[in-house]
RNA sequence: GCCGAUGUAGCUCAAUGGUAGAGCAAUCGCCUUGUAAGUGAUAGGUUAUGGGUUCGAUUCCCAUCAUCGGCUCCA
């Protein structure tokens, strides 16, 4: 599972439900050193849904162990023990904890100052303190319940177990760590598996299937989309907006190759930056080529096929364009993350006098299209200059007060994340919120003062001398694969009218309303809609079942009655019944749902 | 890549150291149906791949590949 990023609530480490998980994390922790008196414990943190705790084990844990230790935890429970607080030096620490390495690495890293549970820094040295409650004693900042017989453990449960490295680094060994969630009210677990239900029906996986969208063959490879019929009809659907909104939009489209010569990737500074998720070269007449990691160079080629005046710009060039990306074995999942994929890239070149306004520009773009897609809660990360980074600093400074400036402008919420763009230039990424409150990358506005140094671009100004264009790169759906997954996951399948890829479905009750139905089909299909006819000679019933499963948002049952009256009975998706209505009444009924992109 | 689990019919899943079975789907009939599964029959599998142990492996062991849950990384 992708991993949820919901804001927690502002005062979460100060609430009573963090100090809860804090606390089941501790007594499952003694629930599993009393079961393995030699284990190791590393960290045991709250997180957003329960908590963690890491252990080293003399062997793995089993699901049957989970529930071992989860009636151990009943009785720890049971038995109300205090939490007690207590401030110690680190001599007295290193003797408390000197059979638990991982925890006198902590200590080690505590009186040092400067890193905090996690490794990473912070400002002030901090207190050692430890908490006990009955026989386990555990070096933690806190804060704690007042007994463990606070913890309800009907709110409590042990998900699962997974591998994970001391201190999140792949040097180092890697432990084993326990997932639990935990609530403060049976109710609230309950809705939260409820919600793991959910999500496990939407899983785009499992819809890709049902719903005959995409695969992943294992003759292809792993990491490989095959999308199937629906899956096109649907990103088809998608393509065609994308293409007549950026034409209307002012974007030239271009195409380009899929392999480009290695002193072109060198030049880029890819060989130098990005060559551990490039592919290895094929060798073409004792050349080398390798496979695109990326548009970039290719739009810029373009670019510099010309001398460019400063009347021709702003450029927006613009391509569907398919990357490939090696990832590693154990990291693809579904269409999320795979390693060829098709990003909806394009490349703005502009002056520095047009670059504000460009940005306005490309800022409500992307907006425009995310909203006509459903995505309507968007939030925006604006990343600044890193410590390390090209391009004068000038640049940099108008380039970051134009993005701040155009997302105040936009009224779009935002958060500043201070250092945090890319060496070349500083960002936008726009994050969307999914109909499970889950949330995603989409969109990112990219500024780049590297490649147009490196490819020496120029311009003509008014006085005849030549200067260096800005340039910005975008996507605004990303991944056209990952988007539809989680567009499929946002809908859970029951696409909105417009993206459907069967839109009606036409259920004849007896043989002899086949023909009747098959003139309905062919005035919808005329109307430009995507229609089947089930002229199986099943009965009705199985025939909306399977509508149902497939999620067609408008059923047409035909009959005497219809046949009669020229007229087709109408069932939404929904189980909502509208009734009986002519076959044109029902086309008006249906172009506008298209035509607002109407969901559900 | 790492840790753990899994891999049996198109799908969901059973079973066994003596060459596999159900439901759904599919195919062919019968039924001609009024808002979420009518009914009968038939067909369908070198049990992921490659080795090994064994008289005999789908079952036990090893390797590889893939998938799932995580870690790391990321669109």
């Amino acid at each position: 599972m992708i991993r949820r990023r919901i804001e927690m609530a502002e005062n979460y480490e100060e609430s009573k439900l963090y100090r809860l998980r804090h606390s089941a994390a501790h007594v499952m922790a003694q629930a599993v050193l009393e079961k393995f008196p030699e284990g190791k414990v590393a960290i045991g943190p709250p997180v957003e849904d329960g908590f963690y705790y890491d252990f080293d084990l003399p062997r793995p844990l089993t699901p049957e162990d989970l529930e071992e230790i989860e009636a151990r935890m009943r009785e720890i429970v049971k038995a109300n023990q205090p939490f007690i607080r207590e401030e110690v030096s680190a001599e007295k620490a290193r003797e408390i904890f000197d059979d638990q390495p991982y925890k006198l690495e902590l200590i080690d890293g505590l009186e040092a100052g400067g890193v905090d549970e996690h490794g990473n820094p912070v400002e002030e040295k901090p207190v050692i303190s430890i908490y006990k409650s009955d026989t386990f004693v555990d070096l933690c900042r806190g804060p704690h319940l007042e007994r463990t017989g606070e913890i309800n453990l009907k709110a409590v449960k042990l998900m699962n177990v997974a591998g994970a490295y001391w201190r999140g680094d792949e040097h180092n060994p890697m432990l084993q760590r326990i997932y639990g969630t935990a609530w403060l009210s049976p109710k609230d677990l309950k809705d939260y598996l409820w919600r793991l239900e959910e999500a496990k029906k939407r899983d785009h996986r499992r819809l890709g299937k049902e719903l005959d969208l995409f695969s992943v063959s294992d003759e292809v490879g792993a990491g490989l989309v095959l999308w199937h019929p629906m899956g096109s009809r649907v990103r088809h659907i998608a393509e065609r907006f994308w293409e007549d909104e950026h034409i209307t939009h002012g974007y030239e489209f271009v195409y380009t190759p899929h392999i480009g010569k290695a002193d072109l990737w060198k030049t880029s500074g890819h060989l130098d930056f990005y060559a551990e998720n490039m592919y290895a070269p094929i060798e073409i007449d004792n050349q080398q080529y390798y496979l695109k990691p990326m548009n970039c160079p290719f739009h810029i080629e373009i670019y510099k096929s010309d001398i460019r005046s400063y009347r021709d710009l702003p450029m927006r060039y613009a391509e569907k364009g398919t990357v490939y990306r090696y990832e590693r074995s154990g990291v693809m999942h579904g269409l999320m993350r795979v390693r060829g994929f098709t990003q909806d890239d394009a490349h703005h070149f502009c002056t520095p006098k047009q670059m504000p306004e460009e940005i306005d520009f490309v800022l409500d773009f992307s907006l425009h299209i995310l909203r006509s897609f459903g995505f309507d809660d968007i939030k925006a990360y604006l990343s600044t200059r890193p410590e390390k980074a090209v391009g004068e600093p000038e640049r940099w400074q108008d380039a970051e007060a134009a993005l701040q400036a155009s997302l105040k402008r936009a009224e779009l919420p935002y958060e500043v994340d201070e250092g945090g763009g890319a060496f070349y230039g500083p960002k936008i990424d726009l994050k969307i919120k999914d109909a499970l409150g889950r949330e995603w990358q989409l969109s990112t506005i990219q500024f780049d003062f590297n490649n147009p140094e490196r490819f020496d671009m120029t311009y003509i100004e008014e006085d005849g001398h030549a200067y260096r264009p800005y340039m910005i790169h975008r996507a605004l759906m990303g991944s056209i694969e990952r988007f539809f997954g989680i567009l499929i996951e946002h809908y859970g399948g029951a696409f909105p009218v417009w993206l459907s890829p069967v839109q009606v479905v036409i259920i004849p009750i007896a043989d002899r309303h086949v023909d009747f139905a098959r003139g309905v089909k062919e005035s919808l299909k005329q109307a430009g809609l995507r229609v089947e006819l089930d002229d199986r000679s099943d009965r009705m019933n199985a025939k909306i079942r399977d509508a149902e499963k497939l999620k067609v948002p408008y059923m047409l049952v035909v009959g005497d009655r219809e046949m009669e009256n020229n007229q087709v009975d109408i069932r939404r998706r929904s189980g909502e019944r509208l009734g009986a209505m002519l076959v044109d009444d029902f086309k008006v009924l249906v172009l506008k749902d298209v035509a607002e992109k109407v969901e559900g």
